[in-house]
DNA sequence: CATCCTTGGGGAACCGATTCCAGGACAACC
DNA sequence: GGTTGTCCTGGAATCGGTTCCCCAAGGATG
């Protein structure tokens, strides 16, 4: 592999100047600046990263923490920050950081430390009181989306809203017995399970509608939310009409339980979601959209600002999720109203 | 920050002997070796990244290289090359290279030629010839998961064999009108498609039912699934009673178009997908088993080898899938044996 | 008692870039 | 014509480690 030094006297300069053509735009003479990137090009110059990284400080790389990537909304916001860091030229170091877990540990202890990156974004992560320590004595700036952090920037989705209007959508069909599914059981993101129950719980009180609260537990996933559903319909007496779902993969499962229970959608029960999850499409489901891909391109933009600017102080965005209505909400059964007939017409 | 300097000002030895104590094992006194890390411990000394990767040149990190990270099976590898990698203590650096995107020749390009690692996993690349080239040229090994490449070491599961299996397991429960459904349309993974395909038609040409092979194209997720499903199936005559999908989501997506449609499954349609997806046990999917988690510890210790030993030859690593029956398939209706009946009551 | 080996450890070179600092060439100004 | 200033350029220091080479001390050997 050639070097600078290679670059600089095929060129017929010295290394300080080669270096600067490469680099820097002062100070070079246009002809040795042509005679540089020429012998560069001719030679295959290609800078070694570490000798940079050693000289500069500067590691032109982010790391990305987050406990899995093989759920739709941490695959989707990776996808996000890695487009938006390709398009700046930086790299992106993975670290899978499973709550609980040995290697979780190890990551913060052993990895993190070792600060192979200029600033650090945070999904979801949730830290524990000693992690977010660890976070904070790397001295590289970091960006946590999902979270309440106040010690870094945030980009979050306001989750109590997303429930409040999820909720406040099949009230205003008409809907009075609302249930909640899911959170609860898992311990994975009990901030965003607690925000949303917390803002459906919320709505409710507020429409009057206090006497109908209720939860049933499940974790965030299709097949949870479809075991979850199957207890919860199974008894005609107690059945809502409407059912506000912790998230999309959830109010899926439930609508795949409410069809094999003869239980049709939206007519005898109306299902609502959160997410705008890729196969909410197919399965015509009304939820509250969030973009996680450019959720995380939000965050590079941010820690990109403060890796320029150490001192910028923390900001906050916060996401107002917007409603899409599709066909898994209508009024309830024996309302007389219109909109009955239009949505059954749908 | 303290460097192996201060370390070795504070243990009273020189940085030589103190570089030798924390790296090397050799030629110093356990008295020394001990005031050194104990020094290294006080001080709270990491080790500077770059400047090991510089003196060394090793850089103790891994580039993985897949066109997505959001569909199940890269996810999954990603997450079993994740863990592999943090074991041995090794860093990931990720980068997405969807298929004829401007970013993917820029990570070829651009990206890789930085050489910013020891080693590369390439994840269903089926790269183009010029783009083979450039990963050769980076004299590091590559290990591939997905495809035929001889160049490097390979870790792949046996397409043909699967669908082969798949068709056949339909074939043996007395199936003979057998359709395929999946691929053709996208040219996403054209290697895995066509194995896959070519697996379906030899097994259904082997068994005497070569006039019954067809083939409903559609991309490799659950609604295209769904969708092709819908088309497939709606008109009854040219209705097959056995359905193989190239993977387990165009499974389940024509598992909820039968559905739909009030067809049965398993007594009026067969249903059986390749991949064990994990939704597959939701759907109760007969499948051919692979597990990518696996697949990409594997690789990982592929690639350690070569790592360790440059001149070792390149080995390919064939997976052959397992089947396991769930209650998505059965012998067809019509068909008097007792499977039937017992199918039926499950 | 002299010589040879072995072992531990220090000085200095080196990895491959960036950047500080000093100096030379040349034009402009008084 | 001498001085000043600007623009380029090269030498050398630097980043923070690893490792080669050499030397001193001490035990083993003849």
């Amino acid at each position: 592999m050639s070097t600078i030094a290679d670059v600089a006297r095929e060129a017929g300069v010295s290394k300080a100047t080669a270096s600067r053509a490469l680099t820097g735009s002062t100070q070079v003479s246009a002809d040795a600046r042509r005679r540089v990137h020429e012998a560069a090009r001719r030679l295959g110059y290609t800078p070694s990263t570490s000798a940079v990284s050693l000289a500069t400080g500067r590691t032109r790389n982010v790391g990305v923490v987050m406990p899995h990537v093989n759920r739709w909304f941490f695959a989707e916001v990776l996808e996000g920050i890695q487009q938006a860091l390709l398009e700046r030229g930086l790299d992106l170091t993975l670290y899978d950081a499973d709550p609980g877990s040995e290697t979780r540990r190890r990551v913060f202890d052993e990895f993190l430390t070792r600060k192979r990156f200029d600033g650090l974004i945070a999904v979801g992560l949730e830290p524990a009181e000693s992690e977010l320590e660890t976070l904070l004595s790397l001295s590289r700036p970091v960006v946590s989306i999902i979270g309440t952090e106040r010690t870094t920037s945030v980009v979050t989705l306001d989750d109590a809203h997303a429930a409040a209007l999820a909720t406040a959508h099949l009230v205003s069909l008409g809907h009075r017995r609302v249930a909640f599914l899911g959170g609860t059981a898992a311990t994975l993101w009990p901030h965003v399970e607690s925000a949303r129950y917390e803002g459906y719980e919320r709505e409710m009180r507020e429409s009057g509608l206090g006497d109908h609260i209720s939860r049933t537990p499940a974790e965030l996933t299709m097949s949870a939310g479809y075991a979850a559903a199957v207890d919860l319909l199974s008894d005609p007496s107690q059945r809502p009409t409407g059912l506000v779902a912790a998230c999309d993969e959830v109010a899926i499962g439930a609508i795949i339980a409410a069809r094999r229970l003869g239980i049709l959608v939206p007519s005898d029960l109306s299902v609502i979601g959160i997410d705008d999850h890729e196969n909410a499409e197919m399965f015509a489901l009304t939820t509250l959209r969030q973009i996680p891909r450019e959720q995380g391109a939000t965050a590079v933009e941010l820690l990109m600002r403060h890796i320029e600017d150490p001192t910028a102080e923390p900001t906050s965005v916060i996401i107002r999720p917007r409603l899409v209505v599709r066909n898994s909400t209508s009024t309830p059964t024996g309302s007389s109203s219109a909109a009955v007939r239009d949505a059954a017409w749908s």
